[in-house]
DNA sequence: GCCGTTTTCGGCCCGACTGTTTTCAGTCG
């Protein structure tokens, strides 16, 4: 019989989850959460929630950061408290003061913070006046008409707690971007034929392209907020009318998905988009800046302050707010508070890649696998949006139920395309691909010979997804020293509202992926968007070349590339970061590196 | 808690709307 034998050190390390960014910034944002019901100083939340999302939009790794002695302080916006939580985790795993305020406050209160109308100081109330700490909870305290004998409270807010506490269990999914787009399209359709409008415009997390948007912001440019908003009311998908103002009125959609409406005159309309495109934390920099220059900066305009009065410099449009403050203008995409005011100080704006300017697509299934399209359907499909490349990457054999395929039929489909190729007088190519499985054992799912006969190899994980970080990081910095394999294809593996990207360290696989001049892939199937804007940066700082590709299941799906160029756009990628803006030859020559 | 081309202390973006209130606090974006 033998004896165990001892694990090396690295994999026993596997055994505790890792503390990387995104845990750290949960921890922060819990405590800030929690620390609300306490009656915290809210700038300190503000510190904690501000260096939560900082953290969680970092490139590099706190934990290897501390671990090389850098000075977290050196971060804007990180200070010794901060830098010591951090330090505090990466040791310890734990937070001491979370750990106490848990004692006293159950994490289930903040169930009750998702209930509209229900802030921290109503919960505190809630839960220190009638002990409430969970929606069942306080479901039954309403329904006992407890609640409106609080102070603060009434008959009225009870009422709409109740009601909200629906809305709390339901509705607290974003939903995807091309789901908000379609919404977006129907009432912009709608408020068309309203003849008191001058413009309308959506702005929000909408207009910046974020991969899931929480509600709609509609901005109207009309002098008639009234016949605006009784045309608004009359959209037939709204099943409530939450609240209505003199410019402001929103509703809820399917008692779920709520639209907020704006009504600004035409002098203002630049400002409003401006102020609630956002992001917050963007506006709080652009305001900052106005304070220094003795401006106000509000949805209504850019004003010079004086003692006694003040005066509007700018509203009219976004550009004129933006230069009002000596800024340039800013795609709403990159309007995060990330690095954009430094670019801008630097003149280093960059020109951010558009639909246009992309030629290929170099990730996409036919009948073969599990595909609704011929490759010649394809190609038509491909030509007729203007593309003039692609690759016809079907899923290989390990990928059986989708019909994958073996080396005799790949290499047979790769004899299709070249007769095809060679009868095509449009000089349209077909690159001969295949998105290649990694193995849960490592290494790839067809034999080296067949795949040095493709154009362009793709290597992606879809099994063994719950398998240790090390592993999964080993499987595909593995696949990205193989010499014929060209790119990785959604690099997480992430599903948005559905499945979390897999344990991986992605700072590895980039490092593998420079090493070995290899591409990394943004999919622009709506559901992936994988890599995300933080990761995309990250390859754009690193110099790897992204490909961004549509993963096309049937022609249709080729017009997904417009959600991949919003997400590119968000990850501040211009034309010349991103591979498949190449001519053809270009391209080739980049895969024969 | 963070930050500094006035500052190491004293600020920290700003307004609309609602409900519970006799002038304002809380919530939201």
């Amino acid at each position: 019989m033998t004896r165990p034998r001892r694990l090396p050190p690295s994999y026993q390390l596997d055994y505790h989850p890792v503390m990387n960014n995104e845990k750290i910034a949960k921890h922060l944002s819990q405590l800030a959460d929690l620390l609300e019901f306490t009656g915290a100083n809210s700038f300190r939340l503000r510190a904690y929630r501000n260096g939560a999302r900082i953290i969680k939009e970092l490139p590099d790794s706190i934990a290897s950061m501390i671990e090389a002695d850098q000075d977290l302080t050196n971060l804007d916006g990180i200070g010794k408290g901060v830098a010591e939580k951090c330090q505090e985790l990466v040791n310890s795993g734990r937070l001491k003061q979370l750990d106490e305020i848990l004692e006293s406050v159950p994490k289930t209160v903040l169930d009750l913070l998702n209930v509209p109308k229900l802030g921290p100081k109503k919960c505190a109330a809630l839960f220190n006046e009638l002990g409430i700490q969970s929606l069942d909870q306080l479901k039954a305290a309403c329904e006992a008409q407890q609640v409106r004998l609080l102070s603060g409270f009434g008959a009225k807010t009870e009422e709409a707690i109740l009601q909200g506490i629906a809305i709390a269990v339901l509705a607290n999914e974003r939903i995807l971007w091309a789901d908000a787009d379609k919404i977006a399209q129907d009432l912009g359709a709608h408020m068309s034929s309203c003849s008191a409008i001058r413009q309308t415009k959506f702005a929000g997390s909408y207009r910046r392209g974020k991969e899931t948007v929480g509600d709609l912001d509609l901005l109207v440019d009309s002098d008639d907020s009234e016949t605006v908003m009784d045309h608004f009311g009359k959209y037939e998908e709204i099943t409530s009318v939450i609240v209505r103002g003199e410019t402001k009125m929103s509703v809820r959609l399917e008692d779920e998905f709520q639209v907020d409406l704006r009504v600004v005159p035409e002098e203002s309309f630049g400002a409003a988009l401006q102020y609630f495109t956002g992001s917050k934390d963007h506006n709080v920099l652009v305001r900052g800046r106005a304070k220094q220059m003795g401006l106000k900066v509000n949805e209504w305009g850019v004003f010079e302050v004086n003692d006694s009065d003040e005066r509007r410099i700018a509203g009219q449009s976004e550009l004129e707010v933006y230069e009002s403050l000596d800024l340039p203008y800013f795609p709403p995409e990159i309007r995060e508070a990330r690095r954009e005011l430094d670019w801008a100080k630097n003149n280093e704006l960059p020109e951010l890649i558009e639909l246009g300017d992309i030629r290929g697509d170099l990730h996409m299934h036919t009948t073969a696998t599990d595909g609704k399209a011929s490759i010649e359907e394809m190609a038509d499909a491909a030509i007729a949006i203007g593309l003039s490349y692609i690759a016809i990457t079907d899923h290989s054999q390990r990928v059986s139920m989708a019909n994958g395929l073996t080396p005799e039929r790949l290499l047979d489909q790769w004899k299709t395309i070249d007769r095809i190729n060679a009868n095509r007088p449009d000089g349209f190519a077909i690159l001969k691909g295949i998105e290649c499985d990694i193995l849960e054992s490592g290494g790839m799912d067809l034999p080296d010979e067949v795949l040095a006969q493709g154009d362009f190899i793709i290597a992606s994980v879809h099994y063994g997804q719950n398998q240790s970080r090390q592993q999964i990081t080993d499987r595909i910095t593995g696949a990205l020293e193989n010499p014929h394999v060209s790119m990785i294809a959604h690099p997480t593996g992430r599903l948005l509202n559905k499945r979390e990207a897999y344990e991986v360290d992605i700072e590895a696989v980039f490092q593998a992926a420079k090493a070995n001049q290899k591409m990394v892939e943004l999919n622009a199937n709506p559901i992936r968007l994988d890599l995300n804007d933080i990761h995309l940066l990250a390859a754009k700082t690193h110099g790897i070349p992204v490909v961004i590709n549509t993963d096309a299941h049937r022609t249709l799906g080729l017009s997904n590339m417009r959600f991949g160029i919003k997400q590119a756009r968000r990850g501040c990628l211009s034309a010349a970061d991103v591979a498949n803006t190449l001519p053809l030859a270009d391209f080739i020559k980049m895969l024969d590196r």
